[in-house]
DNA sequence: TCTGGGGTCCTAGGACCC
DNA sequence: TCTGGGGTCCTAGGACCC
């Protein structure tokens, strides 16, 4: 090939910060076969419940908010992605769509089992997402790339009824899209096979530029107000153009259409960097007290969180987001390093009750608050700070008996008094479905109304 | 009177993804 | 009622150092 975009001394494309473009150009070159389960979330609710087959299903987000997972048929109804539940209860009552709530153990099980799956067709596989898994097809060329994709496919949805769509090609973001070509195609068996086209030019001139995998709102805008439209368009664009206007994300964006690798495979699981519990409030809130509640509360399972993948936290940062009536919403927010990192509950309630003093102004209609933690080190490797005072040995074993007494009998019932009893700031769900494995929750509720 | 150059580290904000 | 929640990476700019 001729195409050598690494060449060091091209100093009309490349930055400082662009020679990591591409990374792995001595390695052996990878086949990427992107598996995507369908309609994921949905699959899942249908393989307990069989009944649900070919019956219109929308998936839930956690606390009720919007559908984060349709089925064909929903999707048919003109059920929209990420949509707020409320905006589609008429159609949903009229249709009669079947409504599920979030289960996401049920979720992360299955796609252990689809994974698992997955590794004995290839040894070199990434983990993308709950239901997305890049595999290195590389070296099974002689059984067909297609065939042994089939075979996947079909292995797969035997052993756990969940259906998936698996794209070919040399880089990961042509893999992405022929995923998307797969689903759409009928009579292809759910793969598509970018490697044995000799000639990308016609699928990726059906492709609108803002579908491509790494090409948001903004970048569409740009690209289409410069008459950048498709994926080929993309293809063919000035180099120089697209490192302007969208960066070194960009470039690699459109080195990957014309068959150059820049993102390889992650075969070692990144280790965390943050953890973010954040919520709406049901109405706006402009009380001090229910700003503290609430990012008491967050703090705390934040903390639940850290100790669960034992972990400690160095810095907190607590943000709201005001709005007023009809206006773009602001963030504000307030960041506080520890003297040592920490795990403790109470150290990062009192950190987030600071924050959110600083940030609070009477009158300002916050809309959401969130607590996000950084600084993350293993638990194991907290470096004792002799000058910071507490007693680290007593809190560590409050907080073991905290989490056993809660993963024993419900989260949420051992709860700091700084979170509130009543907590009327929280956002209302009255479409959730019962919560069979907390109902400690659902009594102090119950018990709060009286 | 006028005021180097280069490097690192940190942070806030933007953009994107599922 | 009027766009969720949990993540990652990149970049620009400031602080600081030699």
């Amino acid at each position: 090939m001729s195409f050598t975009p690494l060449e060091k001394n091209d100093q009309t494309i490349l930055r400082p910060s662009s020679l990591r473009l591409c990374s792995g150009s001595a390695t052996r070159s990878s086949i990427f076969a992107l598996v995507d389960c369908n309609n994921f979330y949905v699959s899942c609710e249908r393989v307990f419940n069989p009944k649900l087959e070919g019956r219109p299903v929308v998936v839930l987000s956690n606390n009720d908010g919007v559908v984060v997972a349709r089925s064909e048929e929903a999707k048919a109804l003109g059920i929209g992605m990420a949509i707020p539940f409320f905006e589609v209860r008429n159609v949903i009552q009229k249709a009669g769509v079947e409504v599920y709530s979030s289960n996401y153990t049920l979720y992360a099980d299955l796609s252990r089992r689809v994974t698992s799956i997955l590794t004995q067709f290839t040894p070199e596989l990434e983990i993308y997402s709950i239901d997305e898994v890049f595999l290195n097809l590389s070296g099974f060329e002689r059984t067909g790339l297609a065939e042994y994709a089939r075979r996947i496919v079909q292995t797969v949805k035997k052993w756990t009824g969940i259906p998936t769509s698996i794209g070919i090609a040399p880089t990961k973001v042509l893999a992405k899209a022929a995923n998307r070509l797969a689903k759409k195609t009928k009579g292809t068996g759910g793969v598509i096979d970018f490697t044995s086209f000799s000639d990308l030019s016609e699928p990726l001139s059906k492709i609108e530029v803002g579908d491509l995998w790494g090409v948001g709102p903004q970048s569409e805008k740009k690209l289409k107000e410069r008459g950048i439209e498709t994926a080929l368009d993309l293809r063919e664009a000035d180099d120089k153009q697209i490192l302007k206007l969208l960066g070194v994300v960009g470039q690699r964006i459109v080195f990957e259409l014309r068959g150059v690798s820049c993102l390889p495979l992650g075969l070692v699981r990144q280790v965390r960097k943050s953890v973010v519990v954040s919520r709406s409030f049901g109405h706006k809130a402009e009380k001090l007290t229910e700003l503290k509640e609430a990012v008491a509360e967050y703090a705390s399972q934040a903390a639940e969180r850290l100790r669960g993948e034992r972990l400690c936290a160095g810095v907190l940062t607590v943000f709201a987001v005001t709005r007023a009536h009809g206006t773009p919403p602001q963030t504000h927010s307030e960041s506080a390093k520890f003297p040592a990192p920490t795990d403790s509950t109470p150290e990062l309630i009192r950190a987030a009750e600071r924050g959110i003093e600083k940030i609070f102004r009477p009158g300002w209609p916050f809309r959401k608050t969130g607590v996000v933690l950084t600084g993350l080190v293993p638990a194991g490797e907290v470096q004792a700070d002799l000058f910071d005072g507490a007693n680290r040995a007593r809190t560590r074993r409050l907080m073991q008996a905290l989490d056993a007494v809660n993963g024993e009998l419900g989260p949420g019932l051992l709860r700091y008094a700084a979170t509130g009893v009543k907590q009327d700031w929280r956002m209302k769900s009255e479409h959730r479905s019962r919560r069979y494995t907390t109902r400690w929750e659902e009594l102090l509720e119950a018990a709060a109304i009286f």
